[in-house]
Formats: structure tokens, C-alpha cells, sequence
DNA sequence: ACCTGAACACCGTTCAAGT
DNA sequence: ACCTGAACACCGTTCAAGT
């Protein structure tokens, strides 16, 4: 193993070196000590620049999301929708091993926040009120957090394409199942992410649609802000 | 701490006091060593009947989705994949320590598939054909699981309620963020999930009236008039 | 002031030795 | 045949001692 260089060690070559690592070996491979190993130098070393592994996690998360590129602020509404939610596919299944974490936390940092401000701000535009704009909000991130965790698993190899159909499946107490075997073992996930997003920008729009035929009643609008 | 009842082991208590453990001290309490001890037993004596740490978790995923109950087959589609998704929120909210276990870990036994089979079988009555069905359930099962993900993240306290506005945010730049701040804090889960079923729902209804206005049009087969 | 060796309190898992 | 003590190869993290 050739020694590291030796420029001196910052919080971003220490995140990019995890990144590194958990992309080739797995998340499981990523240890302080090991960590500290490709970066030529002791494990405790680490903990000048980063407070404990949680936290290197979370820089994990906030470093794979900035990857992120937005779309110009002057496309209609859904594609802005759209270009989120490929972009999102796309850093993902580029960090496949990292993504169980980005799902499970949060970031904060205003870099990673701004491609779901990006996502908000579309919602809004497509015509939701606010309340609609928070429910579809949470729909669009929960699909694709649940569809990319399938798609990620299956690029991993790790655990299995998310729904596998057992040799030895009951096919008489699951029918349905059985029928569509074939079809899940085939699925493409290109194909499919984009007609999930079919799907759930249709929504959008018929909600929208609905909400323009109705009397407008914007929230809180029967209640009287009390003067600041 | 009391020591357990001299019962022999099997592999089904040595689940239900992971279960237990998992539930009462979360996920990273969950050692072998440790559960052994809660069984008051050495923690080698459990690879007797569990084959490692990591079947050990897919047993507990098993037995969560297991608690599951199935609707009744009688009733409507909507009422059937209403209740299968109400039902994964009951058991996910009663393990939250357990549900990231759940998103990321694929069931194999019948019992734990059963309720994909009735969500599968509630889609294809409401008159999907088998392409849409899949679409449609993978929309369903991943919308399910990042919003339970952030729910029962927030009933951990662990990891924020997986959207949460930072004291110090730009509202310049986050102006939509910014607006919604109040009502993402004040979200309510119950009421929110309900409403992203409706929307879930609408979706699949409307998928299915369009594919009825359109000409009849069976997978692979081209339409073909039955003699007048 | 920075880095680190040794140490602490743990892990999952193996296996030879006990009963 | 079953259980287990000791051991192996690791963890994350602390801290006093070195430079």
C-alpha cells in the first residue's frame, strides 16, 4: 500500500477518503481504523477533524446530496420535479452502498437542503396550496426513497432486488404474485422510476386542476393572524 | 435482572427476546452478548439456533411483518390496500427501532409475503393490468416506506423528523422551506398518512378509468372483436 | 500544538475442552 | 449431544505520554 501524501489532513479529504471507501468495499468496511489506514495515518488521528463516527456519516450523506445538480429555476414546474428526482437517482446509484444513509438521515446543511427547496418550490408552482404542497412533497421524497432503496440493494447485490419470488412459492395461496414473477424479475429500473414519476406528477396536476376549479381557500384564511 | 426461565431455547424465543430487546434499547443495543444474557444464557449458545447476527435480523423482519392483519377478501379494493398500508404503519410504529431494518431487508416466508400478495391482488382488482399493478405497487410500498421511515424516526427521537428546519436557515434563499417551517413541525403523522393514501388512491383509480375508456388491450395481445 | 501508542470496553464468531 | 470458557480478530473512543 503506497503511503499517502502528505498533505496535511482537513474534514474534506477525510470525508472524501470514507466516501471513497465506502463505495469499493461497503459500508461495512468503513472503520475509523481503516479509514485511517488509506489516509496513511493513525485512526485516532480522525477525531481532530470529525467528532465521532455518527457525524462522519452525516457528512457522508451531505457530501453524496450536494452532488446534486439543479435544474435551471426558468423550466416549467414538472420538470424541475423530474430533473430533481433523476438527479437523485443518479448520485445514488453512483454511491449505491451509501444510500441506506441518506435515507435514514437527515441533512442540514444548506447545500443539501436546497434541491428539496428546489423540490418544494415546484410543488408550489405547480399550483398546491401549502398544505398540498407538503403531502405531495412527502409522497414524491418517500417513492423515491423507497423505489432507489430497491434499486440500490439490487446494485449492491446485497439484498436482493427488494422482492424476489422464493422457488418454492405457493402459487395457488399467492396468485397475483405468482402471475407477475416474471415481470418483477425483469423489471427495468430506468423505465420504471420514470413512470413512477408519470405517475405522481399526474397527481400533482390533478390536484392542482381540482384545487383551480374550487373556490379558492388559502391556508389559514379563515383565521386572523393577531397583529405582531 | 432476573434470571430467565429455564425453558429449553429455540429459535422462536430467542427472536421474541430480540424483538424485546431491539424495542425496549433500539437497534445498537441489540449485541449477541447481550441478548444472550437477557436469555440467561452465554451468547454462543444462540448460534445453536441461528445461524448469525444478520439472520437474526431478517428473522425479526419476518416476525414484525408476520403481526400484520390481512383484510378481509370481501371488501372493495381501495378498503383492502387502505388497510394493508394501515396495518404496516400499526406494526411499524410498535417497532420503531426495528422499521430501518424493515426498508432495507427483503422478507422471504409466506407469512411475511402475504400482505404484498393482498396489496398486489387489491391493485389488479381495482383494474390494472399487470405492468400498471407492479407500478402502482411499487409506488405504494415505496411512498409506505419513507413516510414510516421519518415517522418512526421521529418516535425515536433518533434522527430529527427527517425534515427539520435549522434555526439558522437563509429564508432569502429557502423561501418556500422557510413558509412551510410551521407546518412541517406541526405535521401531523396520522392525518398525513391517510391523505398520502388518498392521493396514492386517486391515482390508481384514475390509472384504472383511463385504461377502461381506452380500447381493451390485453398484455402482448392486440385487441381482438369477439363475433357480433 | 499536534500526533500517537497503549489501553478500555466492547463486538461477532470459532473451537477445543468440558459436562 | 449439548453447552461454554477462552481466544481470535476486530470495533469506537479516551488519554497520557511523547515529539
Amino acid at each position: 500500500m503506497p503511503a499517502a501524501e502528505r498533505r496535511p489532513l482537513t474534514r474534506e479529504r477525510v470525508v472524501t477518503a470514507a466516501l471513497r471507501l465506502a463505495d469499493r468495499r461497503g459500508l461495512d468496511a468503513l472503520s475509523m481504523r481503516r479509514l485511517g489506514a488509506a489516509l496513511g495515518v493513525e485512526a485516532m488521528s480522525l477525531y481532530k477533524h470529525v467528532p465521532s463516527k455518527p457525524a462522519l456519516l452525516d457528512l457522508l450523506v451531505e457530501r453524496v446530496l450536494a452532488e446534486i445538480v439543479l435544474p435551471p429555476p426558468d423550466v416549467t414546474w414538472d420538470r424541475r420535479l423530474r430533473h430533481v428526482a433523476h438527479e437523485l437517482r443518479r448520485v445514488s446509484l453512483a454511491h449505491p452502498h451509501v444510500f441506506p444513509l441518506l435515507a435514514t438521515r437527515v441533512p442540514a446543511s444548506p447545500q443539501a437542503l436546497a434541491p428539496l427547496e428546489t423540490l418544494l418550490g415546484a410543488l408550489a408552482d405547480a399550483g398546491l396550496d401549502d398544505g398540498e404542497t407538503l403531502r405531495h412533497f412527502w409522497t414524491v421524497i418517500g417513492w423515491a426513497t423507497g423505489a432507489l432503496l430497491a434499486e440500490t440493494a439490487a446494485a449492491t447485490g446485497a439484498g436482493a432486488a427488494s422482492l424476489s419470488i422464493p422457488a418454492d412459492l405457493d402459487a395457488a395461496a399467492f396468485p397475483v404474485f405468482a402471475r407477475l414473477g416474471a415481470a418483477i424479475a425483469a423489471c427495468d429500473f430506468a423505465e420504471e422510476f420514470g413512470r413512477g414519476l408519470d405517475v405522481l406528477v399526474a397527481a400533482v396536476r390533478a390536484a392542482a386542476t381540482k384545487r383551480q376549479a374550487r373556490p379558492a381557500r388559502g391556508v389559514g384564511a379563515r383565521r386572523r393572524r393577531p397583529p405582531a
